[in-house]
DNA sequence: TGAGAGCCGTACCGTACGTTACGGTTCGGC
DNA sequence: GCCGAACCGTAACGTACGGTACGGCTCTCA
């Protein structure tokens, strides 16, 4: 299912397409998917023939845009030796600061929420593009932090899938279906980083070992 | 905002009426927010007349589902008198497992979609009437729950709604975003279980008193 | 039994939007 | 300067669907 659903196909855009794409995020954001191809082309400043001359179709558009705004979100890695502890702890909550800041942002809300509805329809693969680039990628990208906290002795667990999903819950919690239903959630760089270091330890409690795990409960 | 957002206006609907609104859930769950009101009316066996009379717009028949749909859901309360650490670990892993089987229903499903649908479009507030019954709801229910253990001396813990956001997001952890974007995850009865009882002792392990924490790690 | 209300089935209307077509403009290559 | 390609702006087409109107059927109640 999941095996290739474009993780990395990097699809040379050119610049104005790009930018074609960005006003396409724009839309999203403010309109939702009611935005109408004319919509956009007024928006980008281009032509619906264009438009349908670069994307197919209406669907190849909101696709496009979905993997081109997941380019742009690719994060960079951490280093697997030396850890210690602390850098366990540090990793950790910068992970999920980084996570909570994507989920929360508008542009992620509106994406989700397109991808949601057609999955709904079943009328495209929006919803295995954005589950591929979101939830599964950061996966794998956190699942070689874990074990490799699990190697130094920093974390004990069985199934690296479990912990992980118990990480992201940690994470997570009610925040990304409060802000997909409309709640009017808001969160500051200060209540993020408040969030994922709540997180961590309440993690390292779960499946520290006795170097990594937190001295005193966090009330 | 959320204060009176029908969690209980219980409008009297005959039964007609509510086999209107069971025919609406059936296609939602088949077409999801495709649905027409030609196709509802002909499953319905109803004429459009009728539909419009009754509900008023599409909009009116989709609130009216969605409230529908959550007076069914309505899940009976606990005894929060005698409680003892048996009984706290019983009622939260019940909590769990009732929620995972609302959250994994095809009709959840397809009622959160198309609330987040239209909470991007801004042109209801089906999202807000789905956060206040569900989300919002269990919350109510369960709050009662935990200060009643902290009252027993068997959860520590200050900050009431921080708790119950730690048990949300232990027991959902991803399987709600993974199936309103179309992951095929398919939860059995004994899975759900198994989860209700790991993050019931997850959330004891990190909130537990002496009396109530878990002897042994959860591998 | 007959009048009226409620509802079914269907035809109809208006509109919005995806998609296509086309005339006009710009720009690089010869 | 000329040609073709690419693209912009806009008009036009077809369809799907929300909403309305209407004829006919059934059931209730006087």
């Amino acid at each position: 299912m999941l095996t290739d659903l474009n993780i990395n196909d990097e699809q040379e855009l050119t610049a104005r397409q790009q930018a074609v794409l960005d006003a396409v995020l724009g839309l999203l954001v403010e309109e939702g998917d009611a935005l109408t191809m004319t919509a956009v082309a007024r928006r980008a400043s281009c032509s619906k023939e264009t438009l349908y001359k670069w994307f197919g179709d209406r669907d190849g558009l909101l696709t496009a845009t979905v993997q081109w705004q997941a380019s742009k979100v690719r994060a960079g890695n951490y280093d697997l030796q030396h850890l210690d502890a602390a850098a366990l702890r540090d990793s950790l909550e910068g992970f999920g600061a980084n996570w909570l800041q994507v989920i929360s942002s508008s542009t992620s809300v509106a994406l989700n929420r397109v991808a949601v509805s057609h999955a709904g329809s079943g009328k495209s693969s929006l919803g295995q593009i954005v589950l591929a680039n979101g939830r599964f990628a950061i996966g794998e990208r956190l699942k070689p932090l874990l074990e490799a906290g699990r190697a130094a002795g920093l974390l004990a667990f069985e199934d690296t899938e479990a912990a992980f999903r118990t990480f992201f819950g940690l994470v997570g919690r009610d925040v990304q279906i409060r802000l997909l239903l409309g709640d009017a959630l808001t969160l500051g760089a200060a209540e993020i980083a408040r969030d994922a270091a709540r997180a961590t330890q309440q993690f390292l409690s779960l499946f520290g070992t006795e170097t990594s795990r937190p001295k005193a409960r966090f009330v």
